[in-house]
DNA sequence: ACTTCATATGACTAATAATTCATATGAAAA
DNA sequence: TTTTCATATGAATTATTAGTCATATGAAGT
């Protein structure tokens, strides 16, 4: 069965705050700390969610100098965000009603 | 900021249960103790997360005389898959070491 | 080599989500 | 109209995940 990886798969991708950092990458490549201060986050905070993406190959790094660039695995997560986009437009009125949300 | 619906959809689908239901239904439609029995699931567990599901526009259901049936927001899931197929399929053996999972 | 800056990591605690259990609802058959 | 079958739901418990804090690492400059 492949449950496995998409277990994995869909347990990195559905998480608030990874979710946001992925949208702070969507416009350009980021140090950890310029992620921090544009989304108002800890540090370490960051650098655990970071993890757990590139892991899972949502995101990748480079080294530069002291700093350490992220960027999106773009082939992955553009498509990905497109589809969210469309699903959120066509069922604008009935997503607001849902019982998972505590955020 | 789109975070929150974005949010709902993630969350509603980063769940292992979930993705197994939904992976039941990509075969064909299914009612709750079908799927209960596939999986070998209690049923009010399957039914508190089909419910999660509807809300969040994954499913849909219809009834049929005691029963009801649960069938695929295709629109949606099916394409979702597909990226998820190919993502893994690109970075397999990566994916292997990732820390998220517990299951 | 030592200090600093940027980030990573481990262990603990806090927050959140999933599961269970008991019970409610609602359609259909007796 | 009561019994049964299929599913839903609420509340409480348990499990999982996220966040924090202290500390480690590692590159670069002094």
């Amino acid at each position: 069965m492949k449950s496995n990886s998409y277990l994995l798969f869909v347990k990195a991708f559905g998480s608030p705050i990874r979710l946001k950092i992925l949208e702070q990458l969507k416009n350009s490549p980021k140090s950890v700390m310029q992620i921090c201060s544009s989304l108002g986050f800890e540090q370490s905070k960051v650098s655990h969610n970071l993890r757990c993406l590139i892991d899972c190959g949502f995101v990748k790094n480079r080294r530069d100098g002291k700093k350490r660039i992220y960027s999106l695995n773009k082939e992955t997560v553009v498509p990905l965000f497109k589809i969210i986009d469309k699903h959120i437009s066509k069922n604008k009125e009935h997503l607001i009603e849902c019982g998972v949300i505590s955020e």
